[in-house]
RNA sequence: CGGGGCGUGGCUCAGCCUGGCUAGAGCGCCUGGUUCGGGACCAGGAGGUCGGAGGUUCGAAUCCUCUCGCCCCGACCA
């Protein structure tokens, strides 16, 4: 292929200005007067939230722009470790649920997209679309996919001919492309990685059943991998999948405030199956169309592991998640102590890796141990070890647990399971903290100029953005009002844990629960 | 597309207005030495067709024209 075009036809060929995260940390003046306290190189959340954002992942060195592509990034390995984790959480639970993985094409026929129209209507502003390839002008257009119902519906048609044949339970893991206006690294990019369930159905209920189940599996990874609490719920109409009869989202908060949709998934209903022709023949005889459903997440949760956990120091990762586990910082002055020291940093090493967690020494030669602190610090390691003549002699060593920046001296006999009683200390308290910060930042408010006033005052960007509860009616006329303050309806909880019925704050009639309103990503 | 701004070593920038000797600084990087319990210091060193093309001039990073790219705000983000 040699020539691409943005758009799909649309007047926003060349319209899009990728984001903000070209600028650098230096770019800014940071003022440094705390010692030990103070990232030099990470601007403070309370100065500016999306400024820390991008100097926690490219200090971090989770990723970086790719520059040469707008609004693409590049995953550097420590990032990609995080999401070869996520994968392999998420994979097994996929698998313990019936599913196989499968791949399909990246391009698909521009034709497919336009069989379901809500789809092609919601999706055709982002597409990319090849039209000349092995120079020659394609007939019929491909488009490179921003997700696979379609192709994936001309498929089933092909595979799915009688109720034995059901359900059909697949999985992809894939990159897309969706042509955003503007991109911020993990949270939106061009191109982003992902994995999309698709599966057909004998029954409604049957395929409402599965993007629950889905639903409560993304729920799981996020709360007991990620230790990101969220809130499970159904989106509005006006927010739903294009396509979608219904879909279901976990919703995070990050630590500004800011709405995440770390999740989806969704009921197709009909839909797909009516417009690619998906029919199988029931036990009764007669020829009807599937129930599909589909769920994806993406690398956009590793943008929000890091807007939950991470702090003014740089990233930090939950012990399940993180690629190492614990780093060993030597310490020495005279050359005898060093060879002592080193040779007992890889000693325990071995030991901890020999219990399963990963550990690694720092002997780099040329850097203090301040200066090695510092730098595991912001690659977001849960504990790191210093290790010293004064432990050689004491028979311990120094243990720094990162959230909370604790440190003591542990006896280097059962140190593999001290640390181990550390990291999962941190993870469930990881969680904890999230789950205050949902709660404290959780309000209701009965009419919409409170709704307004909460979420205007709430400067979002310097850390008091909220979720407000509040009664709605689920119509895009009442979406589109709270969308006038740029907010949004996030979810209609699944779980109402609020006070039941109550009257609209647009309409006044009367509905069943409360929804959750915020600003969002 | 509308409005604003920027392109100078790897990064962040100064120099440009008012043309002139070998284009600078900080950070990073390399070498050697002294250091090492929270971002070390000293010495030496590598690294730049000043986004590109054309023009003015004895002479252009600097002035003029064109061009390419990028950033911010707006519009968009199922």
């Amino acid at each position: 292929m040699r020539t691409w075009r943005a758009g799909g036809g649309s007047s926003r060929t060349t319209r899009w200005t990728c984001g903000t995260w070209i600028s650098r940390p230096g770019s800014r003046r940071h003022s440094f007067f705390m010692s030990t306290a103070q990232s030099k190189n990470i601007t403070p959340r309370s100065q500016d939230f999306a400024a820390w954002y991008q100097d926690v992942v490219l200090q971090g060195d989770m990723a970086e722009p790719a520059e040469v592509v707008k609004g693409c990034m590049v995953i550097k390995p420590n990032g990609y470790a995080v999401w070869e984790g996520l994968q392999a959480e998420l994979d097994r639970r996929f698998k313990a649920t019936g599913h196989k993985n499968v791949y399909f094409p990246l391009f698909i026929p521009e034709s497919f997209l336009r069989r379901e129209a809500e789809h092609v209507e919601g999706f055709s502003p982002e597409l990319a679309v090849v039209t000349i390839a092995g120079g020659k002008k394609l007939e019929e257009p491909y488009v490179v996919r921003p997700t696979s119902e379609t192709i994936i519906g001309h498929f089933f048609a092909r595979w799915i001919q009688s109720w034995r044949d059901l359900p059909v339970l697949v999985n992809q893991w894939a990159n897309v492309v969706r042509w955003e206006l503007r991109t911020r690294m993990f949270l939106r990019t061009t191109e982003f990685l992902w994995q999309e369930g698709h599966t057909a159905h004998g029954s409604e209920e049957e395929a409402r059943e599965e993007a629950v189940r889905m639903l409560h599996i993304y729920a799981d990874v996020a709360e007991e991998v990620m230790a990101m609490p969220v809130i499970r719920g159904v989106k509005s109409r006006a927010e739903k999948f294009a396509g979608a009869q219904r879909s279901y989202c976990i919703e995070a908060m990050m630590q500004n405030g800011l709405a995440l949709q770390a999740g989806t998934s969704h009921e197709l209903g009909q839909n797909f199956g009516k417009a690619f022709d998906v029919k199988y023949q029931s036990k009764e005889g007669t020829l009807e169309y599937v129930w599909q459903t589909s769920w994806g997440v993406s690398t956009r949760l590793i943008g929000g592991l890091i807007m939950t956990h991470s702090d003014d120091k740089g990233l930090v990762l939950p012990p399940r998640l993180a690629p190492v586990k614990a780093v060993i910082v030597p310490i020495f002055r005279k050359e005898e102590e060093r060879e002592k020291v080193l040779e007992a940093a890889n000693r325990m090493a071995a030991d901890l890796n020999g219990a399963g967690l990963t550990a690694e020494v720092d002997a780099r030669e040329g850097y203090n141990p301040g200066h090695k602190f510092f730098h595991w610090e912001q690659r977001g390691v849960p504990v790191t070890i210093e290790l010293g003549p004064r432990d050689l002699a004491a028979g311990t060593a120094v243990v720094k647990r990162r959230d909370l920046g604790t440190k003591e001296s542990r006896p280097k006999e059962g140190l593999a399971a001290a640390v181990r009683g550390i990291l999962d200390e941190m993870q469930s308290s990881m969680l904890a903290t999230g789950r205050e910060r949902l709660k404290a930042n959780t309000v209701t408010a009965s009419s919409m100029g409170e709704v307004e006033e909460i979420l205007s005052s709430a400067t979002a960007e310097k850390g008091g953005g909220k979720f407000v509860m509040a009664h709605i009616k689920d119509d895009p006329a009442c979406d589109a009002k709270v969308k006038e303050f740029r907010a949004s309806v996030r979810c209609i909880p699944l779980k109402d844990e609020n006070d039941g019925p109550g009257k609209c704050i647009v309409t006044g009639e009367t509905v069943a629960q409360r929804s959750v309103i915020a600003k969002a990503y």
